[in-house]
DNA sequence: CAAATTATGTCGGCCGGCCGACTGGCTACT
DNA sequence: AGTAGCCAGTCGGCCGGCCGACATAATTTG
């Protein structure tokens, strides 16, 4: 029954394309002429559910947004342990850091659902926002963002409850980073041990923290599928200093 | 009897300056014009132990480097909670962020002990490194390290125990940033409070951690400093999966 | 030099989250 | 359709690290 979309936004003309990218703040604030080269150079891909279509390691592949459904950056330890980073939502771009400096990929992506991504190669990425330093530096913009998150993260995040931590990454996941006042969107495909790995405890925990919350009916959690029904009341959670 | 150093590297002169900076791989990097502006526009300054010569918050100051002594990276929680990101030996630049991106500073820097820093003021930062692209790349240059580490110790060093977690720590601090093959230093002027707050447990697990690696002499531990005594034996313990 | 302040060393009790284990539910495979 | 494999839910026992408390040592202050 959730097999509408796909084909439609496939058969994409330059008007779908470019009114799905502008849904981010960070291609909305480009110039035009830019964006319209962008979309000119690059390519629109389906990925089924659970595809992993950038691996940690690989060579820098280009600059990458989701268009349609839903995505994860995860990494994988040597040790086979796979940790979630980050959820990507509609509008969202990604893979900053290996576009910005050729370098590998840091993070596995995988589809969440079956999704639509779009791709700017690499070589097009040096060509469009190498030539122009103030292009350069939007481009690594997201980057400085990026960091400042994480410094933020280590040195409060860290420290809280695993309730808190869970009430903090259910609300970061479920929205978009670079559309903060967006309405919380469900996480879809998400196990929960990999949410575990996200808030930093085991399965178990998790899952009884899930149990818990859904009773204070501040979300729904359902197989693959947790909404987000009370935000504030999971902020005021993340805040409370208990 | 610590009381040398100090004034002898207060009188500079640009041999000595440079030498100092070079010590650093991040600037030895950098062509010998823009090393010679650097020197040129830059300003040295003794800071005293203890000194926060730069506060969390405060609008971009510039870019630093440590000469002599040592220092360290802090943010202070809203809570009052201090955490410990990074100790700083000399040859090391840093501040890059704010550098970088002229937003305010992140963290707190304080000297361990007295310290002499080099400061490049942020003017002076956008005049050399913002005109010219490849440069600007440089700058950018070790945000992109920063974010991978970051990453890396998120999904890794977190999930260790606490004494893996020590000698992680004790491992990374102990030696510069961008001369990961240099020896180890002694930790100075590091309370264990505050060495707790960078390993994720309380001071007096802490202290019990730290005897242990005394009594089996790996470390040296005494008021106020840390020598590092077998580096191989804490890598033992880091990677030890147990 | 005495007093105040801050850092270190140590203990016992307690409890939150981990671990192993098992069941039943959902999905995918052929 | 049926079966294999992964995921969700739940429980009891255990233990590592937290907490509060206190004594001592080092440092700073006036």
């Amino acid at each position: 029954m959730k097999r509408k979309g796909l084909s439609v936004v496939l058969k994409t003309k330059k008007v779908d394309l470019h009114s799905a990218l502008a849904r981010g703040a960070w291609y909305a604030g480009l110039d035009a002429d830019t964006q319209a080269r962008m979309e000119a150079s690059g390519r629109v891909r389906n990925v089924r559910r659970a595809e992993v279509f950038i691996k940690q390691g690989d060579e820098a592949s280009g600059l990458y947004a989701l268009m349609d459904g839903q995505a994860r950056a995860q990494t994988t330890a040597p040790s086979g342990k796979t940790a979630l980073l980050s959820v990507l939502h509609p509008g969202d771009f990604f893979a900053f850091i290996a576009a910005a400096d050729g370098r590998p990929h840091t993070m596995d992506h995988v589809a969440s659902v079956d999704s639509v991504i779009f791709m700017l190669p690499y070589p097009m990425v040096r060509e469009i926002f190498a030539a122009d330093p103030k292009l350069y530096v939007y481009l690594i913009d997201p980057q400085m963002v990026l960091v400042r998150r994480l410094v933020e993260y280590l040195t409060t995040t860290i420290r809280l409850s695993p309730m808190q931590r869970l009430a903090e990454r259910l609300l970061e996941f479920s929205r978009s980073h670079y559309f903060p006042e967006g309405e919380h969107m469900p996480l879809l495909g998400l196990s929960q041990e990999l949410l575990a790995s996200a808030v930093l405890c085991t399965r178990q925990t998790t899952n009884e923290l899930l149990g818990e919350l859904q009773t204070r009916g501040l979300i729904k959690s359902e197989y693959g599928r947790i909404d987000i029904l009370d935000a504030d009341g999971l902020r005021k959670i993340h805040q409370s200093n208990n």
